[in-house]
DNA sequence: AAAAAAAACCACTTTTATCCACTTTTCTCC
DNA sequence: GGAGAAAAGTGGATAAAAGTGGTTTTTTTT
């Protein structure tokens, strides 16, 4: 299970280290084979454990791509998907590309999400929280205690 | 059961003590296996016992996240999450990035709410004590007496 | 074939975890 | 109520692990 955030430097080549406990989990999730790509919604990245990340491909590949939205989420999804993998450090490269997308400097912050990871720019990350809530909320959340 | 409300310091290394009452309330509750992670709504943590955090985490996974508001609660709440175990002498490490999110300094408060615990900076715990409270009440709590 | 980029490797610095010792508070018994 | 003892809280030292930066080697591209 991936939880917890993780406030990251990138370093003067686009690598960054995957902290030790999180490094943990994507051992046994993955062996440290690892996906990155963008995600459609925010300009953040994804990154999936591999298998997790089949998932999801094969999901979106079977969508109907008529469709102009599911067109752009196979654009996204698909498109900027990069796999990694760790070095003897524990660390992955970004690629320029991805950089760019998601806004990535060099203060990083990773976010756990169960099956999957965010990589988000420190500053987007502190503006998301920052952000008000004005969406509605679905009923299912309403009654939700925590 | 947790209840009470305790002053605590936090030491240069980011450690707090966990108030004695409170860790043998622990000791039965979850051998001491702790969660912590932000409070969706307030710029403070939730301390919970393993046990009750997995029922939450179970219930915050299986929300719908094409929905903005549920993405935002997991990100939080499943983002910050973060196991910790007490050290020899009942003290738990707080990472920075929790520290951050609650603007915890030195001076905090651990605030006890049954099944799990609130942890506030005493700043922003004496602040929200003065806030007016000016949402209407829900019915159930309408005929509340105490 | 040369240059540039990427990957692998190595060494050093910083951080974290664990353990131990001391101080302060609280409880108990006289 | 006070003295002593025990428990709780606090601070610091040390060892191990994690993170960071740089160098060399390999590969790719022009």
């Amino acid at each position: 299970m991936l939880t917890g955030s993780h406030a990251i430097n990138m370093d003067a080549k686009g690598r960054m280290a995957i902290p030790a406990k999180v490094r943990d989990s994507l051992a046994t999730a993955c062996a440290g084979r690892l996906v990155l790509t963008a995600h459609p919604d925010e300009r953040c990245l994804l990154v999936y454990p591999e298998p997790q990340w089949d998932e999801v491909l094969a999901n979106v590949q079977s969508l109907p791509n008529s469709n102009r939205a599911v067109r752009r989420v196979q654009r996204l999804l698909m498109g900027y998907a990069t796999p990694v993998e760790m070095d003897s450090n524990g660390r992955i490269p970004v690629s320029p590309t991805l950089r760019s997308y998601a806004g990535l400097d060099k203060k990083l912050m990773l976010v756990g999400l169960g099956d999957k990871l965010e990589l988000w720019s420190e500053d987007a990350w502190l503006a998301l929280l920052d952000e008000p809530v004005d969406d509605e909320l679905p009923d299912v959340m309403q009654s939700l205690s925590f």
